[in-house]
DNA sequence: TTAGGCAATGATAGCGCTACCATTTTACCA
DNA sequence: TGGTAAAATGGTAGCGCTATCATTGCCTAA
């Protein structure tokens, strides 16, 4: 027996002419079935569904962006997703732009500015309607191209005095200041600084010398680690600050590393309830810091907030342009 | 001083047809400028770069995608992004797809089987040029969509006994015998298992009852929790398998959560080395299991991996159908 | 009756690019 | 020197939709 030749009808993807010509109606009935059932009668508004779920027709957004300048899409850029407090913003964000139709075209920088400018190129290029990304761009090509694009702009986790467009975040300047001052008045001597050398982790660590500074502490010590490294790099860090009595550690997975090897150095006090030997603060309250022995102290972000306000922003330009979501010191254990 | 029209050239996001204009060249010149270099005189190509950063051109993509019906991206679904182990399938994926030029457009469906289709149906009217998800679709519309569109589709973190297209991932059901002979031969009599009920878990509990069956075991507790509850759920479990002495804990939050809770209520050993009390087992291999107290035994998955794997047959379908990429159980502290 | 209004549908003309085929120019060799 | 191939460039058509402006019929009001 031999095979006909395949009916183009159902080999191909259907179009939306294939469906008005299934349905007996013109190609903008079908659009319109589509976007705005509303407006079409019932009955046509049948027979058109009837072809569409027979053809198995799904619509062609790349075509119909082209067509209406629209493409219900942002893009969101941010250093990196994984094992990362920047995931609950991606997830905040999504959760307000996917009911609304928007899809999120996810770049990923790690903290590389040339990588950035390529990824802001390429999401750029697929018009987005919006772009959220974390910090502010860290080139002024890259700055440029997103004035360029006229489209809004959320910058997140920080606060630029002159953001491109919009803006959400706390002070990371002054959570650094807040440390400090923290450790200062629990009576700590000598302080450490563990973190990224990005741009955020830097304020911080400025906030946290001049604080220092100003209460007539000596001057801390900055231990920088790599970003890929996860809570392994608070482990290290601590070979590197020996007779620190106090550590900012810029996020929580450091915090925690550096808890568990000052315990596996039995430099931990046993009891629980006394002031520990070496006070240690984290940034972001990971969940996992509430169940860590000893429970962590940390600057407690809402990362998912963060992404939901920045959604905002994006799709609405009348909103402020300037959100400052603040943070909170939760002492815990740890110090 | 009367202001002028604005220069149409300058206002308007500038069109490659506007850059052909600058350069003197025809559009399709520039397209090659921009796409294959190589194939156009050195002389032109100069003209045209200076005209395409002169006018700040960006490629319009949506254009160029309906046009050469190649949008060079890739949908990804996954349940979530946010505190999870998906964030590193997702980064391991996006570090396989962005050299190469692709796009990840991201999407959640917090493991809602109505919100997965109508995802499945956004990500499918942009046409990607193949799709990545965490699982196999959860109804058969969503398995029939993706049927009809014809491109490569990548399930993960499970091997279905007949994926749509392709799979990489490792057995459930396997990890779930392991675990549970695993404290078989440590001696332990009453198993308990804790985790969500979407197939993956529902897989593991299955391997499990039916390995602890087989060694003469009564029959394990299941406790179900929430997805959106973290390591707290673990913590909250404790309470429902009060008599177990041996819990598998679908993941490593989970685990943490019920160790912490264990070592509040006194319940495990306070000597290192001695056989605790409750043996608990998680799954992911987390790095905080590695710092906490007692370290965390766990299944250990490679969650990158998986995902690099993924985006490799996504975009090559000679690449075989089917990756198993396994699993290890790492015995520690926890039993 | 007749103008006016609205609901429903359609015809036409692109959106900004690339595929596909010319066409022109240059290079090279017998 | 002509002939052929390769390199460089261009013209035309169309991807699958939607914006915009008709057009058609029908209902209502004075």
């Amino acid at each position: 027996m031999e095979e006909g030749p395949p009916d183009p009808e159902r080999a191909a993807t259907p179009t939306l002419t294939a469906v008005a010509r299934m349905a007996g109606v013109s190609p903008i009935t079908v659009s319109r079935v589509v976007r705005r059932p509303d407006i079409v009668s019932a009955e046509t508004r049948q027979r058109v569904e009837d072809a569409i779920r027979k053809l198995g027709y799904v619509p062609n957004m790349v075509a119909g962006s082209l067509a209406s300048a629209r493409t219900k899409s942002v893009g969101v850029l941010v250093p990196t997703i994984a094992n990362s407090i920047f995931a609950d913003t991606v997830q905040g964000l999504s959760d307000v732009l996917e009911p609304q139709g928007y899809s999120v075209i996810l770049a990923q920088s790690g903290y590389d500015p040339l990588r950035e400018d390529r990824m802001l190129a390429a999401l750029l290029s697929r018009r987005p309607e919006a772009i959220i990304m974390v910090g502010a761009p860290l080139t002024a090509d890259g700055a440029e191209m997103l004035r360029r694009a006229r489209i809004p702009v959320v910058e997140t986790w920080e606060l630029p005095a002159a953001p491109i467009d919009a803006a959400v975040g706390f002070d990371n300047h002054d959570a650094g200041v807040v440390v400090a001052r923290h450790f200062a008045s629990a009576g700590r001597q000598r302080l450490a600084f563990v973190g990224g050398d990005d741009r955020r982790a830097t304020q911080r660590w400025h906030g946290f010398v001049e604080a220092a500074r100003q209460v007539g502490l000596e001057d801390p010590r900055r231990v920088v680690v790599e970003w890929q490294s996860g809570a392994g790099a608070g482990t290290a860090a601590l070979a590197e600050v020996p007779d620190a009595d106090a550590v900012f550690a810029a996020n929580d997975a450091y915090a925690i590393g550096l808890l568990s090897a000052l315990r596996r150095a039995g430099r931990l006090q046993a009891e629980p309830g006394a002031t520990p030997a070496i006070g240690v603060v984290g940034l972001g309250d990971l969940e996992m810091g509430r169940l860590f022995s000893p429970t962590v102290s940390t600057i407690r972000i809402d990362g998912a907030a963060i992404g939901r306000a920045a959604a905002e922003l994006a799709l609405d330009p009348a909103k402020p342009r300037r959100v400052d979501l603040g943070f909170e010191l939760i002492v815990r254990e740890s110090g």
